[in-house]
DNA sequence: GCAATGTGCAACTATCAAGTTGCACTAGTT
DNA sequence: AACTAGTGCAACTTGATAGTTGCACATTGC
């Protein structure tokens, strides 16, 4: 089981604007625009972090004429949550036989 | 559900060289001179990686007469996994809800 | 065609974080 | 007491990133 991708994700996810943004997108699908006239960062900026979110698979744009709206992918966010439970399933397997090993058993 | 605390957890796991870090803690408690001779970066780089990680309560300091090993708290790992995994569900759900409405029913 | 709205790209600033080196301090060891 | 291994703190460099402003380009509506 490789960590893969999965670093990024978390980079991504560990920003305050892009939660306020996560957040926003999950009332509806929005544009750059729109979002920017309900948070308090220019439209470039959330351009750039829709960019990070789009990156690593958090977030999709889908055109609507003239404008670009972004669409959040629940799912990424639960293969994301499940991929770190997995791993710290195995921590927990693995640090109970260190302990066993520790107790001399 | 607030998002809490959780954000800069992401933000302590959005880091390459801190999972090297916790994989070696994987394999035992260790202290930061004995992590610097596995790693490829001084103790103080991971002195302060260390830090970061226990501030966000993924690992914990023991001492061992002069030296300070510390010990991965896997189980913050589950309970971020859960916390993120709820909020997954959350998305879905209201997604699901929006896109019933958009749908006119 | 023209104004208005939305997008995209580029340059720039500033702040933060990762990493380094250097030195002082502490606690076991002989 | 002297030596050694480990820790802690501070200053510094550097690269990444969040944010800004400014301008050029596309598309819808009148």
């Amino acid at each position: 089981m490789t960590t893969g991708t999965l670093v990024p994700v978390f980079a991504a996810l560990g920003d305050e604007t892009r939660w306020s943004i996560l957040a926003a997108l999950g009332e509806g699908d929005a544009s750059a625009s729109a979002l920017a006239g309900r948070l308090p960062v220019t439209r470039q900026a959330i351009a750039k972090h829709l960019a990070v979110l789009q990156e690593v698979g958090l977030v999709e744009p889908v055109r609507a004429g003239r404008e670009v709206r972004f669409r959040v992918i629940g799912s990424q966010l639960g293969d994301t949550a499940r991929r770190l439970e997995a791993i710290g399933v195995e921590w927990d397997r693995r640090l109970a036989a260190i302990k066993e090993i520790a107790e001399g058993l």
